[in-house]
DNA sequence: TCCTTAGTTCAAAAGTTATTGAACAATTGT
DNA sequence: ACAATTGTTCAATAACTTTTGAACTAAGGA
């Protein structure tokens, strides 16, 4: 089972943008960029809406081509698109993440968390 | 008189992405870029959409602290706020009006203008 | 002064997006 | 087979945004 995704050429600007204009869905994008490579499931994000909710807004991002869902079991495995985002939209996202990581109004994920000592 | 505008630092990373995520606003954007330096007044702009709707897109552009409007008569001259945006976001303008550029979808200021020839 | 030009405001209507809860589906572990 | 885990779908509602038209303001000519 495959989710649906537009194709690199169907990603819209204008429909990116309003997509990360949301602060819950740009405080996800944030999370996936702090944690780059690494495949998340939905559960990392519960902190910052209902589970239906989060569906929802995961979708979002799925459909505006921001994010790559995979199915794997009974997990979403979660990722930033940044290959084809790039090559549509050069330094779009690398500007969008390095603003949002000093951006103290938005959510944070993982906010109830057990500290993890250095 | 003069209008209300928010601060470099009250403008709001989210606020401009989903302000700019309307096409209408991005091609006002797109557009004040292509003529960055000269002031433009609201009237280049009806071809976008109704004079009372354009009113609203430019207050939302205004009040995101995306562009700048100055009371000049009975004209309001407008301009993007590139230095404020570049500080506070730095690479995001570009990367979004880069990206603008070739957006075939977004719709054209002045595209009922009589063509001037080189 | 009167008319035009440039743009705003207001209230209503239309449209869209976000949020919720209950019910569902699929996989995994026992 | 059963229960738990992970996430989706659906319909309803709430909340917001966009668009409209009519009425307005303020400045600038004639």
């Amino acid at each position: 089972m495959t989710l649906p995704h537009p194709t690199a050429d169907q990603i819209s600007l204008s429909n990116v943008l309003a997509v990360l204009g949301d602060p819950t869905r740009l405080a996800i994008v944030r999370y996936l960029a702090s944690k780059e490579g690494v495949p998340l499931n939905c559960s990392q994000f519960l902190d910052l809406c209902s589970k239906t909710n989060l569906s929802y807004h995961l979708a979002k991002l799925r459909e505006a081509g921001v994010t790559r869902t995979e199915v794997v079991g009974t997990s979403r495995l979660i990722t930033l698109r940044r290959d084809d985002l790039d090559a549509r939209f050069p330094g779009l996202l690398d500007s969008v993440i390095a603003a949002a990581v000093g951006d103290t109004a938005l959510p944070a994920v993982g906010a109830s968390e057990i500290e993890v000592r250095a």
